[in-house]
DNA sequence: TCAAAGCATGCAACTTTTTGCATAAACTTT
DNA sequence: AAAGTTTATGCAAAAAGTTGCATGCTTTGA
C-alpha cells in the first residue's frame, strides 16, 4: 500500500500539518494518487503510532490548533526501502468507460452531456497543470533541476489529459450517432 | 461502486460462469477497471442474494462443476439506472509516478531499471489492444456497428498505452542524466 | 513421465477505503 | 445579517478490496 508512501515523501520535503499536506497532496500525488482527505488523516495517525513521522501540536488564536507532522530517521529508512524495491501495478478504476462498454442501454442524451461534463472538468485539470507547468519553466536553470522527477509527473497528467481530450473528441463523434 | 455494475454489463451480453466471466473481463473492462478473481467471484455472490442476477449449476464430467450466470429482470432495471445516474470520477492509484516524484531519495539504476520493465509490461499492452483492434476493423460493418461503443473504449485503451509510452521516453530520458 | 498450467470455485481473515457525521471559530460573500 | 466557505481535525461503522489458502481433476508441454 502507499497512501503511506506518499505521505511520507511529502513529509520527507517539510513538515507540515494535515491539513496543509492535505493541500499540498491535491496539487501533486493527487493527480495520481487517489485518497479522501480521512484517510489521509487516518494514515497520519498510524504512521506515528509506528514512528515512522512524530508531530507537535501548535496552538493558534483564532484558528482550531494544528498538529504539525514531520518524518523521523525510521520513516526515512522506510521510505527508501520502499523506494528500492518494486511498485504494485497501477490501478484505475474509471466508472465512465464502463458505462460506455455498456452504453447501448443508456439514454443517448445523458450519455452525452455526461461526456461534455467530464470533457469541461477534464479541461480544467489541463489548464491548472499547464499553469503549474509555467511556473516551473519561468524558474532559473538551478531550481528547475531540483524539481526535474516532480516536473516529470507533471507532464504525465499533462500528455494524459490532452489524451483523454483528444480520445473524448473521437468518443463524441461516435456517440452523436 | 460499479464493479458489480461492470459484471451486470458482461452478464447482460451474455450468460456465463465466473471463471468465463472473468476471462471476458480480463480482456474488456479489465483494462480499465481493476479487480481480482476473488472479488468478482464475491460480487457473483452477492448479486445473486439480491436478484440482481441467477445461476444454473452445470454438472461436467472431468471437470469441475460451473454455475452459469445470468441477469435477471431486475438486474437490468438496476443497470439501467445505474446508467442514467452521474458516475462517480475515475480513480487512478499509481504508485510508480509517487515513486519518481520522490525518486531523489532512490536508488538511480534501480529506477531507471524499473521503468525498463514498465514500458516493457505497456508495450506487451499496447500490443494486445492492437490485435483486438484489427479483429474489429476486419469485421463487417454491419457487426462493427454493433461494437461501436466498446471499441471506444479499445481506443481509449490504444491511446493511452500510446501516450504512456511516449511519456516514458521523456522519463527514461530525465532519470539517465 | 513428471511437472506445470488450465479449469472452477470459494472461505476466512485482514487491510484499506468510503461514507456520514460532528465540532467550532473566523472570515467572506450576497 | 444570514449564509456559506475556510481552517482543522477526527470517530465510528460500513463497504470494498486484498491476501493466503484450499480442493482436485485434466490436459499440455518439456
Amino acid at each position: 500500500m502507499s497512501l503511506k508512501h506518499a505521505i511520507l515523501v511529502l513529509l520527507e520535503t517539510e513538515p507540515s500539518s494535515g491539513y496543509d499536506l492535505l493541500k499540498h497532496f491535491k496539487r501533486s500525488l493527487g493527480y495520481f494518487w487517489n485518497a479522501k482527505h480521512q484517510q489521509v488523516y487516518q494514515q497520519l495517525k498510524s504512521l506515528a503510532e509506528n514512528g515512522l513521522i512524530t508531530y507537535d501540536v501548535q496552538t493558534q488564536e483564532g484558528k482550531p490548533d494544528k498538529k504539525v507532522y514531520a518524518i523521523t530517521p525510521s520513516g526515512i529508512d522506510e521510505l527508501k526501502r520502499w523506494l528500492n524495491s518494486p511498485v504494485k501495478p497501477s490501478k484505475i478504476n474509471d466508472a465512465l468507460l464502463v458505462k460506455i462498454y455498456g452504453g447501448h442501454l443508456a439514454d443517448n442524451d445523458a450519455l452525452q452531456a455526461e461526456l461534455e461534463e467530464h470533457i469541461h472538468t477534464n479541461e480544467q485539470t489541463l489548464n491548472e497543470l499547464l499553469d503549474i507547468e509555467k511556473i516551473y519553466l519561468a524558474l532559473p536553470e538551478t531550481e528547475r533541476n531540483k524539481y526535474q522527477l516532480p516536473y516529470l509527473t507533471l507532464r504525465r497528467g499533462i500528455l494524459s489529459e490532452q489524451t483523454w481530450l483528444a480520445w473524448a473528441d473521437e468518443a463524441r463523434k461516435t456517440i452523436k450517432k
